[in-house]
DNA sequence: TCAAAAGTGTTGCTAGTACACCCATGT
DNA sequence: ACATGGGTGTACTAGCAACACTTTTGA
């Protein structure tokens, strides 16, 4: 881990993610807990070096933390609250913890560098949930799958730039087909339909549901899934590309 | 003109504001004519005070163009390509051009510092055209009102950046109602329905586009419009708030 | 009375919703 | 056979497009 080198990055601006994946008929978010602070919960982020783009920072940040490269990432919004960050209630809290944490790598320079103030350029992407090994960062205790229902009070403006991404994911949804990147390569039509609950927090109507979806066009059917139930097996899907 | 204080502001970060009017069955975007260097056209921009949130900074720049307040501005994307400014073939004559015309605002640090790398934020905004009185800003011989048909090519990634405000601008229109802004408080069906085809470059029929608009119940009928013209006289409309 | 264009009405299509029904599967 | 859930079909509705028609205005 060597030391960090703030002139290789672009001062006072940052990208956010919200990685989204699916998992129990719930929607879920993976956040990460600060081994600084107690009860300290962050978006996994980072900064933009003066080589890349925006869009490939984000590619990176996201291949650090799932080691996955491919995935479907969507700018969303940038977020530029003067006081996002420099009039947090953590501020002091991350502040103090580098200091104790990250002495090697963020000498005090660096850590007024990181705490002051940031604009942020906020990324969702979708990942099948099952794929993803998450790789803690530096100054990370661990990460964690979490319900988008229940996710605990995060530093600075997280929960907004959770909500605003949960918005952009729900009005994308229909218009891009993108939601079958949160599932297995194979699926039911009960799964995807559970997957749309999850993301709308509604209820569909299983037949009218499969009219839509059959309607779109996008779905090869490829067998039948015989899990032992005593009812009818269900047909296995899987996205054209 | 005081000098350009660096301090003040985020560095590497700028805003572009798509200005977007309705004139002559056209939509329009207004653009400025640099002082410096032949032909040289870019969007009003600006820089974000340290002190100001990015979409204040946008409504600031916004202000300081248009002389209007409470204009309706989006933010829509961020673009963020390393090489948007310091691989643009414009680079070099803009900084030529802020040499031999600014020397007293822009000292060569300040000169490096403005021509370094830079993401944008891009917001758009919808003028009632006849409202506004474009000032020019520093270093910009004029403001020009240009169908967004007919753009010429303009610094860096300008057109670009009009091209994603017009797709942005499109996806809106329905959902949000923002069209109004673009034309004066009262207006005719026959005038709303030719913003639309400006701005989808599409033509509607009348009797279908009418029923559809009305049938948003935002509409307020007020009066008739006799133009002398010998035939039926249209009905005027304002937007309810 | 006529031309121009505003405004309204009618019909048919399509997409979405609600309902009902049949089918496959394992006990 | 039967309970369970998968899958399909039909009727109803709302919203949109295409057509035809009437009304207003000033020459």
């Amino acid at each position: 881990m060597g030391e960090f080198r703030k002139e290789d990055y672009i001062a006072q601006l940052s990208i956010d993610c919200v990685i989204f994946g699916y998992n129990n008929n719930e929607l879920k978010v993976l956040i990460s807990k600060l081994s600084y602070g107690e009860d300290l919960w962050s978006l996994p982020g980072g900064f933009i070096l003066q080589t890349e783009s925006i869009d490939q920072a984000a590619s990176r940040i996201l291949m650090e933390r799932t080691g996955l490269d491919n995935i479907y990432l969507e700018q969303f919004r940038a977020f530029g609250s003067p006081d996002r960050i420099i009039g947090s209630e953590y501020r002091e809290v991350v502040r103090a913890g580098l200091r104790d944490f990250a002495a090697k790598k963020f000498d005090d320079e660096a850590i007024d560098w990181v705490t002051s103030r940031f604009v942020c350029i906020g990324y969702y992407a979708l990942v099948d949930l099952n794929k993803v090994d998450p790789k803690i960062g530096e100054f990370e205790e661990f990460l964690k799958w979490v319900s988008i229902e229940d996710l605990p009070n995060m530093t600075h403006d997280h929960n907004e730039i959770v909500e605003e991404a949960h918005k952009s994911l729900r009005q994308n949804l229909d218009e891009k087909l993108i939601g079958f990147n949160l599932l297995p390569e194979e699926f039911t039509m009960r799964e995807i339909k559970e997957l749309y609950e999850a993301i709308y927090d509604k209820e569909f109507p299983m037949n009218n549901f499969q009219k839509k979806i059959l309607g779109l066009d996008v779905l090869e059917r490829l067998g039948k899934k015989y899990t032992g139930a005593q009812n009818r097996a269900p047909y296995i899907y899987k996205f054209k590309k």
